[in-house]
DNA sequence: ATTGACGCTACCGATTTGGTAGCGCATGGA
DNA sequence: TCCATGCGCTACCAAATCGGTAGCGTCAAT
């Protein structure tokens, strides 16, 4: 396997200082780590409903996701599938204040939009 | 430019629903995105400051994460280089407790790293 | 024996990363 | 004026990661 395992105190992608946060931000600075945690923050799931929660994430990736988080201790086997280990959960406490500012930032994106349509958008529509 | 800029509402790498959370995870789960938001926390820097206070990422990238971090509202340019918006102080301010929480959890590792020398090693010394 | 669901891997094209070199511009001396 | 310095930023390219399809081996139930 040719990706590292994000942890403390390790040079890690992106960052060599090996900084707790630098690591953290690593770890969850892939695609789905964020996303995965939120999901399973609803409970237990299986490999495959965690798969169709995330919007059909591949296999590969979600896999990827799940061995770092597990190695990193956020997130756990159970009897099905995988679930937030305690650290995971208090972890999790301390994003989910996200959810509720993620939807004031897009209504105020919203009014900015409408108010100036963004002439040079970029890609919006891609 | 091929990369899409994550706005709530849209469909955004790795997730196609738009929800505003989704938005911002993958807003946020870039390299560097995370790093450069916490570092203009401190203050107003110029490029070339922010590019060292993160260890010398490259400018390329950092380029990229600025311009869509400031597209999306939580980065403004200063008179002297970039800082962090009103909207981008405020998520810091969520984000803030991260950094204990990320030493309380490098603790833990550390410990558990102890304990059991994690005889699979994964690229920990890679 | 077949069906179905499980976790997971191989394979591979597309995208993103991360690094070096250097651009055009502005400021500030000598 | 010429030169040096610092600014934000881009071109270019190799390496790594993403993300998608197909399918494996296992297990339980039919």
């Amino acid at each position: 396997m040719a990706s590292i395992l994000p942890r403390p105190g390790q040079p890690v992608r992106g960052s060599k200082s090996g900084k707790p946060i630098m690591a953290l931000f690593d770890l969850l600075g892939r695609t789905w780590a964020l996303g995965a945690i939120w999901q399973l923050s609803r409970g237990a799931m299986t490999f495959r409903e965690l798969q169709a929660a995330c919007e059909g994430v591949s296999p590969t990736v979600l896999n990827r996701r799940l061995k770092e988080l597990t190695a990193s201790g956020l997130v756990e086997r159970a009897e099905r599938g995988y679930r937030l280990s305690d650290a995971g959960r208090d972890l999790f406490g301390l994003l989910h204040p996200l959810g509720g500012w993620s939807e004031t930032w897009a209504a105020r994106m919203a009014e900015q939009d409408a108010g100036q349509p963004r002439p040079g958008g970029q890609g919006e529509t891609a």
